[in-house]
DNA sequence: AATACGTCCAACCGCCTCGCG
DNA sequence: GCGCGAGGCGGTTGGACGTAT
């Protein structure tokens, strides 16, 4: 009998697009009572569908706050810069991004951005092959080489192909991060496990720690004004450990990274 | 006008982690 | 310690829609 009921269960949740009707159902639940079980959502909502099928429509769609249509070349950026430091970590990504869900995201990256760091990647290489290559090959080189703000009309950005020469002088207009916009000296020589701890036993805890501590600073990742790094660091010794935090961080990526990197894009 | 092809996005699927008994 | 269920995440797919031929 109790076989029957679940299947029974099981036969009347309906897969595929939302209609109308039950996305009202399910707003209303949600904001009469909360976010509570969501096992249970559909069954007291009067849902023929799953839980996981309710809380996707929620966090994708439903949620208060989301934006809609086009990525702004910001945040497109921010993808980019994310997706560099991350990899598809696309609900870390989506944390950065007020209004946009991880799914969203992904899809964005697949469609667009992914197919423009191949182009220029692509063109990174013929580069190299044809012995015209600059000073840094590094992803985020790459990708930013691509990237320039149409100077006439900043509010038109627009993106340049990837075969077109880009002045040095756009190149150093592009923004950047910066990491004393993410590290402040007291955060860094001391507590919150965010002090290099020169090769912890426990790295992917360390790697996490700092992502989230780098990630979750209030500060804006993004600075547009001119690097200049004898100034922001406030002594040599700071910038070599920050060069030795991002060669920790980020020795996957095979040392391409570094702060130079970064900071003079 | 019909068909083929490409693009994009919503949603599903499977796996992983975590909390609880 | 183990099993189970719920929730979360990333990869993938299906289908609607637009464009090219």
């Amino acid at each position: 009998m109790r076989c029957n009921a679940l299947e029974n269960t099981k036969l009347k949740q309906k897969k595929g697009l939302w209609s109308p009707d039950e996305d009202q159902k399910l707003r209303e639940y949600i904001e009469n009572y909360g976010l509570r079980s969501w096992s249970a959502i559909p069954i007291n909502a009067g849902l023929e569908r799953n839980g996981k099928s309710c809380r996707l429509r929620w966090v994708n769609y439903l949620r208060p706050g989301l934006k809609r249509g086009a990525f702004s070349m910001q945040e497109e950026e921010t993808i980019l810069t994310l997706h560099g430091l991350l990899g598809n970590k696309w609900s870390l990504i989506s944390q950065h991004l007020p209004g946009r869900t991880d799914n969203e995201i992904k899809n964005h990256w697949h469609c667009y951005l992914k197919k423009r760091v191949a182009k220029s990647e692509s063109l990174e290489a013929q580069n190299t092959n044809t012995g015209n290559n600059e000073s840094s090959s590094s992803y985020m080189n790459s990708m930013s080489r691509n990237l320039s703000i149409d100077s006439s009309n900043t509010a038109n950005c627009s993106y340049v192909e990837a075969d077109q020469q880009i002045p040095h002088s756009q190149i150093n207009k592009l923004p950047k991060i910066l990491f004393e916009d993410w590290l402040n000296l007291e955060e860094f020589h001391g507590h919150n496990g965010l002090a290099y701890n020169g090769g912890a036993s426990n790295s992917s805890n360390y790697q996490d720690t700092l992502v989230d501590e780098l990630l979750s600073n209030e500060a804006p990742a993004y600075s547009t004004e001119t690097a200049n790094h004898e100034s922001n660091y406030q002594n040599e010794d700071m910038f070599h450990s920050t060069q030795m935090i991002i060669d920790d961080f980020f020795n996957f990526n095979g040392g391409d990274i570094n702060i130079e990197d970064f900071l003079y894009m």
